[in-house]
DNA sequence: ACTCAAAACGGAGGATTCCTCCGCTTGGTA
DNA sequence: TACCAAGCGGAGGAATCCTCCGTTTTGAGT
């Protein structure tokens, strides 16, 4: 890759980055274009489509939470680390509020796009589900989908003061479900 | 409203609610009014905006979906009641998939739109916790709003030949959370 | 340092979709 | 029947995603 591209492509991962998380998915690419300083044409030869661009711009923040699972889970049964964890994505989304929609659609996404990003937030769910299932305090019955689809229901909370506390009573509920279901 | 008008409305929420429970609600106005056999205009008259449209298409099956709640109270214990209805709901979308869009924006929802159609299915869901706190079979520190929103969970799983199973194993955890949960 | 082909650049414009405007037609009452 | 308010339909404005192509820039090889 020619230096000028690699300028370009970061300048527009940044650009996007800033504008996702301000406004949403929703902004347009010429604005997005016109804040990374190039024409309309250089976004599209980077990012062939709007979901591209989104994907290259959320996939750094994910790895990081990965990184944050394996922490805790070193520090604590896997119960708590699961808790914790879901507390941390709760205060991720609360500072980057128009990621929503993005991780809205990487998590709902069936077929291949958003598939490494996907991927990434299933494989440190695995890693969680693992340790709950080696020191038996998670039930073992559920996939690592299947949580990551009921904690995705925090997305639906409308966006006004009480979110983070919403979010937390709902992902309580889900704790207590995987702590104390039927199924061990 | 004259005769003409009427006759107008009817045609489009049928032809709405057949294309949208077909195609989803990405089907363009212009295709609903060609399939309702009106111009594109009228169907602005009686529908100012796309939700709207959405909205009307859909309140008849919610207000089903209620009545269906309040005949298995009659029939059984609150716990064993909001399991069934659930899985009802399942077997619903299941039946109409294209209402998935339409349903995770009528939950979503902050505001105004979709307000009533959210209020009727809240008032369900708030019937059934109401049992649930009488007879002492659920939970009583989530709301109606929350049950909602974690529900809505199963509009994220993927629309494959697994959706039904992947949904009733979703909503059986958080059966058990409501069931099972620290706070009674 | 210079050449030059390959690669990247940028913006005009095609296609689709939501929604508005306005001249024509029709239903229902006097 | 005659009238006119209400309803009708479609052309077109605006926003947005994405494509095409002539122009500019880069940096490897001499």
């Amino acid at each position: 890759m020619r230096a000028d591209a690699q300028r370009n492509r970061d300048k527009l991962i940044d650009a996007a980055t800033t504008l996702f998380a301000a406004s949403g998915t929703g902004v347009s690419l010429e604005a997005v274009a016109r804040a990374a300083g190039v024409g309309i044409g250089t976004l599209y030869r980077h990012f062939p489509t709007k979901e591209a661009l989104v994907e290259a711009a959320y996939r750094n923040e994910v790895t990081r939470l990965g990184e944050a699972a394996d922490e805790l889970l070193r520090s604590g049964p896997a119960d708590a680390a699961l808790a914790a964890w879901m507390e941390r994505f709760v205060d991720y989304t609360v500072a980057k509020r128009g990621m929503v929609g993005a991780l809205r659609a990487i998590v709902a996404s069936g077929a291949d796009v958003f598939a490494e990003t996907k991927g990434e937030l299933l494989a440190t769910i695995t890693r969680l589900l693992d340790a709950g299932a080696a020191d038996g305090t998670l039930r073992t019955d559920l996939g690592p989908e299947d949580l990551m689809r009921a904690t995705s229901a925090i997305w639906s909370i409308p966006d006004d003061d009480a979110w983070r506390e919403n979010a937390l009573r709902l992902l309580g509920l889900l704790m207590d479900g995987m702590r104390h279901g039927t199924a061990r």
